[in-house]
DNA sequence: GAGGAAAATCAGAATGATTCTCGATATCGT
DNA sequence: ACGATATCGAGAATCATTCTGATTTTCCTC
């Protein structure tokens, strides 16, 4: 996670704010800046304690604001606790591991040869029953290596 | 939706919640027959509508019983309500449509050649990250043909 | 670089889906 | 039929999330 990254990431975080007339005030930098920090998507208590100086009704509100102009997007998760990530547009695509015990969750990609056919099948699929597709989610349950 | 459908799915439901030492009551067969009856999970709401006599407390400790001996399973959705079905057990594996402006979900189901080759990946991806898979889901999200 | 309008912040109250409590009822094995 | 245990129903309690209202910050214009 070099400083570099964290730049550009600003700048496009930055641009989609403005376009959506927001402002990227301190407090959704630190937001940015935590999630960034972290390689998984986290709940809100572990935000606010990675994030710097942030409060918790701000920061549920801002995490609205970030999912509306497309900087963070909002993980569904099993558990009652949201988890938030930055956004694949300012990523990459990827795929979750939630553990059925911890509920922990951790990134993991497919090759682009599967996700391409992946994806054609997918398009196929929401044709026939009449869905305009936007995207897709691929998690998978099951036990990380400390619950087993 | 034939009746033969019910018939067999109230024995395999009786038999499995009698390994986990739970009675199939009549309240907990309403269930069965109401998930059984919609073609696509259900909210709570919704059962309660749909099955016969169902009172809220009841059914919402009644889903929990069902998911443990797994007759029910929990589908996670973005919206805060909980919704439920039967299990892949009882009726095959599929995935989910899900409307991003009503929250309706519908099934849908990949070719069993891709599937195959996902399982394989997925496999794959599990063990490198240490995890032991036991399921996985695959939802598309998109807007439906009612709410474009 | 001062003034005013709009956006954002904070602390605490309100909301609402889900879970718990507890006394009453139904069911199973003997 | 009897006792033990599971289940039920109505309402209270919980807790993540959202809302409120008063205050502060930011941006734009002159």
């Amino acid at each position: 996670m070099p400083t570099d990254d964290l730049d550009r990431l600003n700048a496009q975080a930055a641009k989609l704010l403005t376009a959506h007339a927001h402002r990227f005030t301190t407090a959704r930098q630190h937001i940015v800046a935590a999630l960034h920090e972290a390689d998984s998507p986290l709940t809100i208590l572990q935000l606010l304690d990675a994030g710097e100086g942030l409060v918790q009704s701000t920061t549920y509100r801002n995490l609205v604001v970030l999912e509306d102009a497309g900087v963070v997007t909002r993980v569904i998760t099993p558990d009652d606790h949201a988890r938030y990530e930055l956004d694949e547009h300012l990523t990459h695509h990827h795929h979750h591991l939630i553990c059925n015990d911890c509920g922990d969750v951790k990134d993991f990609e497919l090759s682009d040869n599967l996700e391409n056919k992946l994806d054609g099948e997918l398009q196929e699929a929401g044709r026939t029953a009449g869905f305009r597709i936007e995207r897709h989610s691929l998690d998978l349950f099951g036990t990380c290596k400390s619950c087993s």
